[in-house]
DNA sequence: GCCAACGTTGGC
DNA sequence: GCCAACGTTGGC
């Protein structure tokens, strides 16, 4: 008894892969350009919010993750990635040649987190928020909240299924 | 382009 | 610690 055993912070995290949705302007980056990039996966660079970023940082490898496209149109969710690593150190808020960068971060307190994402579909067809609107299982949705402007958020395992149900069905 | 909603900053 | 001013987000 060394005291030293690493403590799992909780069985139910091992079981469970969690989900989220994550918003992106798509002429900045869609997921389009998710799905072409060097072995369809990019780190998720630019979050400078700090309930995002803690959401970021909640993330696992292997969490299925919503790709919303904003000022869009149709504004909506265009297709699913993967969480591929979890949170790790933003390097574009030490880059001062970087739109990101943060005259506060610093190599000891980088402040910002970026994770990987790996691309995994491309809907047919956004899936607009007209559309979500309509669907009663999605009616608590967190990005569906008046005034919500969260860039990164957890979607519940029921929201999922609905999103991804919808994705499949004609719409 | 407009504007509501929100987060951050900084003076006090 | 308060809160007004400001900047940003994002739907329309």
């Amino acid at each position: 008894m060394n005291g030293t055993a690493p403590r799992r912070g909780g069985k139910e995290r091992a079981l469970a892969r969690q989900h989220w949705l994550v918003k992106s302007e798509p002429e900045a980056f869609s997921i389009e350009d998710l799905e072409r990039a060097p072995a369809h996966t990019t780190s998720w660079e630019g979050v400078r919010n700090y309930q995002a970023r803690n959401f970021l940082r909640e993330m696992e490898p292997g969490d299925g993750v919503l790709f919303y496209h904003s000022n869009a149109s149709p504004t909506g969710v265009a297709g699913a990635a993967e969480v591929a690593r979890a949170a790790y150190p933003d390097p574009t808020a030490l880059d001062r040649r970087s739109p990101y960068f943060d005259p506060k971060a610093t190599r000891a307190d980088p402040r910002w987190s970026v994770v990987d994402l790996t691309w995994r579909a491309t809907f047919r067809e956004v899936i607009s928020l007209d559309r979500l609107r309509q669907v009663p299982a999605l009616a608590r949705m967190i990005l569906l909240r008046k005034g919500n402007r969260l860039s990164v958020m957890p979607v519940t395992p029921a929201e999922w299924k609905a999103v991804l149900g919808l994705a499949g069905s004609k719409g």
